[in-house]
DNA sequence: CGGTTTTGACCCGCGC
DNA sequence: GCGCGGGTCAAAACCG
């Protein structure tokens, strides 16, 4: 039970148990709004959605999900298809043909109303979306205000009494506990919970869904987590900038932050590659199995930034300039460093959202999914049981047009599998990291990004990468089945983050950056 | 003179 | 408990 894998196994196995108890319908009601989503394990992949349509009409007997579409949206077949709530039009349209075979205009004008239904669905999706990530991008601030209050000392956890933030930090107080050494498992949570967090943006004004939260919260770590998130997820985020900042805030920020690692590898001669950061080197350490020196940078853009990076050649080519970046700054950045930072946070929520036990099936049948999208770079996730933190490498090292790597490596782990790079697109977005960029520019206009020599614009590269996803849909779906910390209802795929990176936390984001 | 770099010492976690 | 390795600290040196 040490292992903390283990522990995040059981935590999913509880969450997909969830799914099939009333609490958990109940925290379905935010997509439930909507009619479409409520089926939470919906989200996860195509593959469970049919797992979960066959068991859902199982229930539907039972009238189980119908009491979870309080809203009383009016068709459960429509919730049957719709489960992503992205491809509403598809989902509907087949559904009405079965529906309606007899009478053409009958037919017509049903098809018309429920794609009349369908398109209001997807627009309060989007809105729910867009007030999800408002809510996430408050909450985080008011987190980051209310760590920035309490003097934290080193590696110890306090409760965090700021009354403006009660709710939320007490949340996490209560799942922190005790087990402070899961940091990797519960990164995985952290995601989960400041989703479910950002979705109960009213949770003063509904106690309901924080107390459903809460009984999410079965991370012991989740606590810590939230507080790498604060921290983490202020890379390229302006609005921290309004949070009140006292040197006394800065032991805090610097506590726990420290677990999801994004690392980037390039081709550089330069002994550092320039990310828009001021950099101060306050160490250097010969590292086992590499002749080249490791360098301990620290951001002095502010003081008591947290952010910190290594910057290590690799090994085996000494060209390859390996950079991680740990951390989120707590200051506002400049265009190149917020790209930067976007692209690191993006990394590391789609590492923290799925380094959540991941299964092999899972991670399989996730990237089998994702794959088959037209990302032109292919993307792949490492696991290293060697990484003492949950690490994602970004490869810049070879060529850019085919060959954008993802390397997840989780500690614990030493398997290597595709991991779908939409989650992480899509995950930022959600979570209040707003990869602009990537919402903003069609995945076309993403290629000659893509397209450049990774020295002269590797933020841009990886930012575009990360972000690029011509499969929205199936970004977005990761990112809510992330966001909700949906398990995957199917039996071996407990292990809950499934193959769709459970929810993007960007507590603390390691990014190294090797420039070839 | 202030900021940065260097570098040895120290701390801490982990494995044996 | 001990050793190892990673990471950090802090004093001295360096630089503009």
């Amino acid at each position: 039970m040490d292992n903390p894998h283990h522990r995040q196994l059981t935590f999913f196995l509880s969450h997909s148990i969830d799914h099939t108890d009333p609490p958990s319908v109940k925290e379905m009601d935010f997509f439930s709004t909507s009619s479409a989503p409520d089926h939470k394990n919906n989200t996860s992949t195509s593959d469970t959605n049919d797992d979960y349509q066959k068991r859902d009409d199982q229930h539907d007997t039972h009238d189980r999900h119908g009491s979870i579409t309080a809203d009383g949206s009016p068709t459960r077949a429509t919730d049957h298809h719709v489960n992503t709530g992205l491809n509403l039009t598809c989902a509907s349209a087949g559904m009405t043909k079965s529906d309606n075979s007899e009478n053409p205009e009958t037919e017509l004008s049903s098809l018309e109303n429920q794609l009349g239904k369908l398109q209001e669905e997807n627009s309060k999706l989007r809105s729910v979306l867009d007030q999800i990530t408002k809510n996430y991008a408050q909450l985080q601030a008011q987190l980051f205000n209310a760590l920035q209050k309490q003097k934290l000392p080193k590696n110890v956890e306090t409760k965090i009494v700021d009354p403006g933030a009660s709710t939320k930090l007490d949340v996490v107080n209560n799942a922190s506990v005790s087990d402070e050494k899961t940091d990797q498992d519960v990164s995985v949570y952290r995601s989960n919970n400041a989703e479910v967090m950002s979705k109960t943006h009213d949770r003063d004004d509904d106690p309901q869904l924080t107390k459903l939260n809460l009984g999410k919260q079965a991370c012991p770590d989740a606590a810590e987590d939230v507080l790498d998130r604060s921290s983490s997820q202020s890379w390229g985020s302006s609005k921290l900038e309004e949070q009140p900042k006292t040197a006394e805030q800065l032991p805090a920020e610097q506590i726990p932050l420290r677990k999801a690692r994004v690392s980037v590898r390039a081709r550089s001669e330069a002994p550092m590659i320039s990310d828009g950061c001021q950099w101060r080197k306050y160490g250097q350490k010969m590292a086992k199995g590499n002749p080249c020196p490791r360098a301990y940078y620290r951001c002095t853009m502010a003081v008591g930034c947290p952010v910190r990076k290594q910057v290590q050649r690799c090994a085996d080519d000494k060209a390859v300039l390996i950079t991680t970046y740990e951390g989120n700054h707590n200051h506002p950045l400049p265009p190149a460093a917020t790209a930067m930072a976007n692209t690191t946070s993006a990394a590391a929520a789609m590492l923290l959202s799925g380094s959540a036990a991941p299964s092999k099936e899972a991670l399989t049948n996730s990237a089998g999914y994702y794959s088959s999208s037209s990302i032109p770079y292919a993307s792949m996730a490492t696991l290293s049981a060697s990484a003492p933190f949950p690490t994602i490498t970004l490869d810049l090292t070879q060529n850019p047009n085919n060959a954008m790597q993802l390397h997840r490596v989780p500690a614990g782990h030493g398997a290597t599998f595709p991991l779908p790079l939409h989650a992480a697109a899509a995950g930022p977005h959600l979570l209040g990291h707003p990869l602009f960029f990537q919402q903003k520019l069609p995945p076309a206009a993403l290629m000659p990004l893509l397209q450049r020599q990774p020295s002269s614009s590797m933020v841009e590269t990886v930012s575009a990468a990360i972000a690029s996803d011509p499969n929205f849909t199936a970004a977005l779906m990761a990112a809510i089945s992330s966001i909700i910390g949906v398990p995957r209802s199917s039996d071996d795929n407990n292990n809950g983050n499934g193959a769709i990176p459970g929810s993007p936390q960007l507590p603390q984001s390691c990014t190294t950056f090797s420039t070839n």
